[in-house]
RNA sequence: GAUCCGGUGGGCGAAUGGUUAAGCCACGAGGCUUUCAACCUCGUAAUUGCGGGUUCGAAUCCCGUCCGGAUCCCCA
């Protein structure tokens, strides 16, 4: 039988990184056993539910490049199904109605828990079957009251619940939607799922549905659930621990190659080796080697995976990232005459930068006129001693014949030579002329990027505001 | 509260019951250097939550305990 994975996520929300994960599993799962890996949308929540989620889902999961090979299914459309199937359960005395009012289950969990008992629904409707006026019932499935559910997972072990733990769940609400419980036994089942990786926050509710599935004659399918992901406090990752969402990462500079290296090995390893291919995870990946302990979420070593996959990025594809990014910083006219082509600068920009945004920061020195000095570095380098540097920086640069990286490199040197100064006397002041801060690419490297024209101007610029300076001086 | 799951340096995590508990991130020091990085070298950091038991030998098996998380809803 070939394997069968899904994600079944509900929209109500962008995709999450543990959901991603979740996702991503399943993925490779589908990829390493040559099986397929379904999109089913879970929306009977229709309070909550919300058609841009889904397609914020799917356009997330397609930037990762886990694309789905069937689906999206939506439970929305599949309403008439799960009735039917209600209903069979109804007929065969597995499932009955219940017309409990709201505020009568919750007094009695109130009375339960007071009691120091596990709130559970009683069963009060169990063998009833007056109705009762003008109350649309819900459907409650006959959960076996006695012996108990081994639930064979492939992370966990063997799992055993007692039925006398569970309760009567509802399946299908007073307006006919079912509830997650029932609605997902049978599109595993209808959908042919082999394979059931998700959250052990699902660990819970195992049992139940494979009571559900013994009712309906199914077997169950394998079951995996994998630990969850923690932010730095050890509490369920949320929005307070910063970026969650798959979108920040990608708004943020990452490389979706890096999103799914990092993710895979939160919860995951092999051996001791880090950085994984695609390719590589799909080969590598068993649910034998899933942790069972949930893991904390590391901004720190996602950078450092992202910095990685930016080093292992082919040159043109970087190239063709960063333009989109310094646009997004406000550059304009980015690749086009009197700017260096992008693949120069990726070039000496991709062991400097852990994300594209870091990388368009550290570029704007190249697009834009210097409008203010780091004070900082004006302190420190454009002082009166560096006048005579910076005039003569100006004239040796200007007569230069060819701007080149080496060229200009030479020239830089030669001045440092001449007025027998070292180098950090010379370059320094120049860098801040020309790029406003202390900190930039190699001196060559940096003015080649500016390019003649402006680097000149920029040192008239640098050489006015150090003559004002000493006027303020005296 | 009940039930279920988990617990190895600050984080990710390795380790058939068998040396001195891998490796990576972070952190610190040094080297390289025109700056910032990168890179190279070295280093700090763990009575494997705690207590007991089994064993020649326990991170690993058993019991207890503490802590954390999940579920208990006409959410998923």
């Amino acid at each position: 039988m070939t394997m069968r994975t899904r994600f079944a996520p509900s929209p109500t929300g962008v995709l999450h990184i543990g959901g991603a994960r979740t996702a991503l599993f399943n993925w490779l799962l589908a990829r390493r056993h040559g099986g397929a890996f379904v999109l089913r949308i879970e929306d009977t929540d229709t309070e909550r539910s919300t058609r841009e989620s889904i397609d914020q889902i799917i356009d997330a999961m397609s930037w990762l490049g886990l694309e789905a090979d069937e689906g999206p299914f939506l439970q929305t459309d599949r309403l008439d199904r799960y009735r039917t199937v209600a209903h069979q359960l109804l007929d065969a005395g597995l499932a009955y109605r219940c017309y409990c009012s709201r505020e009568e289950l919750a007094a009695m969990r109130e009375e339960q828990r007071s009691r120091g008992l596990k709130p559970r629904y009683d069963g009060r409707w169990r063998s009833r079957t007056t109705a009762v006026p003008g109350v649309d019932p819900v459907v409650r499935f006959k959960n076996p009251v006695a012996g108990s559910v081994r639930v064979r997972d492939r992370i966990r072990g063997e799992v055993v619940f007692e039925n006398s733990e569970l309760d009567d769940l509802v399946i299908l609400r007073s307006d006919g939607i079912p509830t997650y419980n029932f609605s997902v036994v049978i599109d595993d089942a209808d959908m042919g799922i082999t394979h059931v990786v998700r959250g052990d926050d699902h660990l819970n509710n195992t049992p139940r549905q494979i009571n559900i599935m013994s009712a309906l004659d199914l077997s169950p399918p394998e079951y995996a659930h994998v630990p969850m992901i923690l932010g730095s406090d050890g509490s369920r990752l949320s929005k307070r621990h910063g970026a969650v969402n798959v979108t920040d990462y990608r708004e943020a500079g990452y490389l979706p190659e890096a999103v799914l290296n990092y993710m895979v090995r939160l919860g995951w390893s092999h051996g001791d080796q880090e950085i994984f291919e695609v390719d590589e995870m799909i080969r590598a990946f068993s649910l034998e080697q899933v942790n069972e302990s949930a893991a904390s979420f590391d901004p720190d070593k996602f950078l450092w995976v992202n910095e990685q996959w930016l080093r292992r990025a082919p040159n043109h594809r970087l190239a063709r990232l960063l333009a989109s990014y310094l646009e997004g910083a406000g550059v304009e006219g980015v690749g086009l005459a009197g700017t260096p082509p992008l693949e120069e600068i990726v070039d000496v920009q991709r062991h400097r930068a852990k994300t594209l945004v870091e990388m368009a920061e550290k570029s704007l020195f190249i697009y834009r006129a210097v409008e203010a000095y780091a004070p900082k570095a004006a302190k420190q380098h454009l002082r009166g001693v560096a006048l005579p540097v910076l005039k003569r920086l100006h004239e040796r640069l200007g007569e230069l014949g060819e701007w080149t990286v080496a060229s200009t490199q030479a020239a830089v040197e030669s001045v440092a030579g001449e007025l027998e100064l070292k180098m950090g006397k010379v370059a320094q002041p120049l860098r801040v002329a020309v790029t406003g801060e202390s900190a930039s690419p190699g001196i060559g490297q940096t003015l080649a990027l500016i390019g003649r024209e402006k680097t000149l101007r920029r040192l008239v610029r640098a050489v006015e505001f150090v003559k004002a300076r000493m006027a303020r001086a005296q």
